[in-house]
RNA sequence: GGCCUGUUCGUCAAGUGGUUAAGACACCGCCCUUUCACGGCGGGUUCACGGGUUCGAAUCCCGUACAGGUCACCA
């Protein structure tokens, strides 16, 4: 076989030569261990956690060894892509603080190593593919889909390998006129790979995840190029990470099975293996048993859930990083404040197991995060959150900033800040009370006082409040009356001997509570009333009077 | 079904032949406390199972089970 005259018979239109184009991709002028990564997701416009997920690692990697992270846009299959795909893709990538150094942009394209979108790459794919040919180390296959069920359904009936291989692999040894022929025919082809490997022998790859895997040699010969000449995504990875110098690929685990088809690529074009991350996939419980997230059943998949639900960039960071590597909890607890960037991200420290989605767990990194947080940054936070998902809520915040900011100041900075909240839509059930608008009063009083002195503790605390008091003069007031009404004052005397009295001064407390905040627990009440100032206090007591 | 990967408290996990098997979240109890939140203290048959190797195994080896992934002209 003439595999030169084969080469050209499959691919008339390409001139370029495999050397023109390398010249293209000079060496990166990178300091000392450096490491490119890139972020290749189609454009299909839905980001999830998996997305990210990997993103966080890309991006530690290359930026902290000073190297590169770039964006390819992977729109070879069609059906994948989606109008402005790739600009929400951009968006919530830079709403995440993951920022490319070069790649697919909002607008167009940047960097030295593009094109990156790959569909615009088809001539340089094409060009690799027809000196593989050459080589003769592929070749067309004109099968169609209903041949390929057929051998399909064959191999499953007698329990044999599924794909295209061996004797089933029709075309592998199909002559140049047979070629020829179709081709003057008209007939579409794909381009596959004559893979050499042997099932019997097997084949070690390291990854930086999973360490040392074995399997045995791929024996399939796999499609190269679609039969409208666009590649798959193997051919496409194995040519892009070459020319784009990527040093580490990191991707879905569910990538590991075709790993020992990318090393026979690599090998075939004669290039060096980039290094691998396969990162484990983020599970799920449902019922009893663990399960991938699904896109159609767990809302929470969505990175949108965050932004909608009002969780913070950071947080969600936070909370990947613990899953991602687990010393990461640690190192916070020892730097409470520093920035997520200081940490050092290590490809080491990754579990090569599973992890499950933990809401409660982001709960809980997210409130820590925003108790560290001060009063301008939650403002700001809560008030950008809230313009968007709740304009109601939003006027309400913004009408008096100080009053908002006075609120939200409760119990921040300090050793112990309070955690109230987790996500910003926590915020509206958290302080309504504090607007008029939203002051919906559930008035259910201590059981243990009665009707009678319940009357008597709103009226008589009328009088009693002054703003001007300090903390504990505020409290001796309320003391004060307890003591008046024959409710103990002193709660280790009510302890002792709690017949002796009518109730004690937490039920006093309780019962100006539910009258100021429509409700049983609220934060602070001297700075609760301080905020809302002596004649809404009042108000509300005459209200809950009434 | 073949191939691959994984399995340490409910969850995330530390762990590299000798540890009372860390820590965090969740849960429960107690303490602090005028409520809530915060904080403090305490709690739970945790090394999937069965064999080896070894003076000694969560750790090394071999099986088994279970879970996940993958077997497209999708990525």
């Amino acid at each position: 076989m003439d595999y030169n005259a084969l080469a050209e018979l499959l691919f008339p239109q390409i001139q370029t030569t495999p050397a023109e184009i390398e010249a293209k991709y000079p060496p990166r002028n990178l300091p000392e261990g450096a490491k490119v990564t890139r972020m290749a997701p189609s454009p299909t416009g839905f980001m999830h956690l998996g997305n990210l997920f990997s993103a966080i690692v890309d991006e530690r990697l290359a930026h902290q060894s000073n190297g590169v992270l770039c964006l390819r846009i992977e729109d070879t299959d069609l059906k994948r892509s989606v109008e402005g795909g790739v600009q929400t893709i951009i968006r919530v990538f830079h709403e995440y603080e993951l920022g490319f150094d070069e790649g697919a942009t909002a607008d167009g394209e940047s960097g030295a190593y593009g094109p990156y979108y790959q569909r615009q790459r088809a001539e340089i794919y094409q060009t690799f593919a027809k000196w593989l040919v050459q080589q003769g180390k592929a070749y067309p296959c004109f099968c169609s889909e209903e041949e390929l069920n057929a051998i399909r359904e064959k191999q499953t009936a007698l329990k044999e390998n599924i794909g295209y291989y061996g004797k089933y692999a029709v075309y592998r040894d199909a002559s140049f006129e047979q070629i020829k022929e179709k081709i003057d025919a008209g007939e579409r082809f794909v381009l596959r790979f004559r893979s050499e490997g042997n099932p019997e022998k097997r084949m070690k790859v390291n990854d930086l995840v999973k360490g040392t895997v074995e399997f045995p040699e791929n024996e399939q010969d796999l499609v190269l190029l679609k039969s409208d000449g666009i590649p798959t995504y193997h051919f496409a990875h194995v040519v892009d990470d070459h020319l784009m110098q990527t040093t580490h690929v990191v991707r879905g685990e569910e990538w590991l099975a075709t790993l020992p088809f990318h090393v026979q690529l690599f090998q075939a074009m004669g290039w060096k293996l980039p290094k691998y991350v396969h990162t484990s996939q983020l599970m799920k419980m449902d019922g009893g048993s663990k399960r991938k997230l699904s896109k159609r059943k767990d809302p929470e998949l969505a990175l949108d859930f965050y932004k909608q639900t009002g969780y913070c960039v950071p947080a969600v960071k936070e909370y990947i990083m613990t899953l991602l590597n687990s010393n990461f909890e640690d190192w916070r607890l020892a730097n409470p404040t520093a920035d997520l960037n200081e940490f050092k991200f290590t490809t080491q420290k990754m579990s090569a197991s599973g992890s499950l989605f933990d809401i409660d767990k982001l709960n809980d990194v997210s409130k820590n995060v925003i108790s560290r947080m001060s009063v301008d940054q939650v403002y700001s936070h809560l008030t950008s959150w809230a313009e968007q998902f709740d304009p109601e809520f939003h006027k309400l915040l913004t009408r008096d900033p100080a009053y908002t900011r006075s609120i939200l100041a409760i119990g921040r900075g300090g050793k112990k800040p309070r955690k109230d909240l987790a996500t910003w839509s926590d915020a509206k059930p958290y302080m309504d009370f504090f607007f008029d608008e939203l002051f919906q009063p559930d008035y259910s009083y201590p059981e243990n006082v009665t009707e009678a002195d319940k009357q008597t503790i709103l009226t008589r605390y009328l009088d009693l409040y002054d703003p001007a008091d300090d903390n504990a003069q505020w409290f001796d007031r309320i003391k004060a009356l307890a003591d008046e009404i024959g409710y103990a004052s002193n709660m280790k005397d009510y302890k002792k001997n709690p017949e002796a009295f009518r109730g004690n001064v937490g039920d006093v407390s309780m019962v100006i509570r539910v009258a100021v905040t429509g409700r049983q627990n609220s934060p602070d009440m001297y700075e609760v009333m301080g905020i809302l100032g002596k004649e809404k206090v009042a108000e509300r007591l005459k209200k809950a009077l009434a």
